[in-house]
DNA sequence: TGCAATTTTCATTTTTTTTTGAAATCTTTG
DNA sequence: CAAAGATTTCAAAAAAAAATGAAAATTGCA
């Protein structure tokens, strides 16, 4: 270790520990979505990095095989979640967290959720009609279509409150 | 296959279409939730069972093993998605699906969401710390860091909205 | 265009999660 | 209160999900 002042060298390799904690914060919240660790991984590594980063230094530095690396920022891409960067005499994608969450959440919400509430409705009436007609008029599934259908009403009422949420300053 | 009329016994035999549409439908949903599958399937066929059901009923219907069954039954109950009946001169319990689904998420944001959310502030203060008060300065971490705090009131904000939403009739 | 660098794909391996089943525990009632 | 019934627990097996790594495909530069 050198006793000279800090280099921009220095810079980057700083601040270890909050980009132990980055990572660790971001794996988790992947997580909650249902993303694999290496989702996570680099999205938390990215998110403090000054500098874009290749695939290669991520899967180096986080000591992931390229493979998963690149099935990884594909789905951050999907998400859009993340940049690419050109970078002027280099060959390889350069890769920058995309800040703004509202961005990746309303891609999960098109992606994971909408296309269930989509299906749902399809779904319930094709439960409907595998009743009998005089089953149909029984109470019992009377009540429990009506919650179905209520179910599948909310989630559609749901999804457009959260993306405004997201899209308040 | 006998040509009389219907009876009790033969209603509950019946709808063999709909209960597996409905176990279909729930593992889906419950899938969504991150649940494992027997949840979905236990839950599903509940839902459209006029009779309470006991664990070894639930189990053998749907071929699963008991010990499944009673995991299954125990997250089902910690999500307060069923409720145990009592049947006179029957040992067992018996259980019945509860059909409001906003107990179900209800329950699934105050086991599985809210935790983290609390625990959110805690680390990005701990991100914040780990930083010198020279980088804490810096433009470039003060956006980060500012994104993160409003990532994290913008969920405590979500969570009531959406369980208001859920209490709506 | 041809070639080397980079990225993607995907069969295989590893890891994680879920299920099983049998033993242990708890419960009810005769 | 004993014992038969019902449920829970948990180590082991099975299944599912994710990561690896090498081959195939793509890309961009000389």
């Amino acid at each position: 270790m050198r006793a000279t002042s800090p280099t921009p060298a220095d810079t980057k390799e700083n601040n270890k520990s909050l980009e132990i904690e980055s990572i660790d914060f971001f794996v988790r919240l992947m997580g909650i979505l249902g993303m694999p660790r290496s989702v996570g991984e680099i999205y938390g590594l990215l998110y403090f990095s000054e500098e874009a980063l290749s695939m290669n230094k991520i899967s180096s530095r986080l000591g992931i095989s390229i493979g998963s690396a690149s099935q990884g920022l594909k789905t951050l891409k999907g998400l859009k979640a993340i940049k690419t960067t050109y970078i002027a005499g280099d060959r390889k994608d350069h890769y920058l967290a995309e800040i703004e969450f509202r961005k990746l959440f309303s891609s999960f919400i098109r992606d994971e959720i909408m296309p269930h509430l989509e299906s749902a409705n399809k779904r319930i009436s094709k439960m409907e009609n595998s009743l009998s007609s005089k089953d149909r008029k029984e109470e019992f599934y009377e009540i429990r279509f009506q919650k179905l259908k209520k179910l599948a009403k909310t989630g559609g009422r749901l999804l457009p409150v959260i993306s405004g949420i997201l899209n308040l300053k």
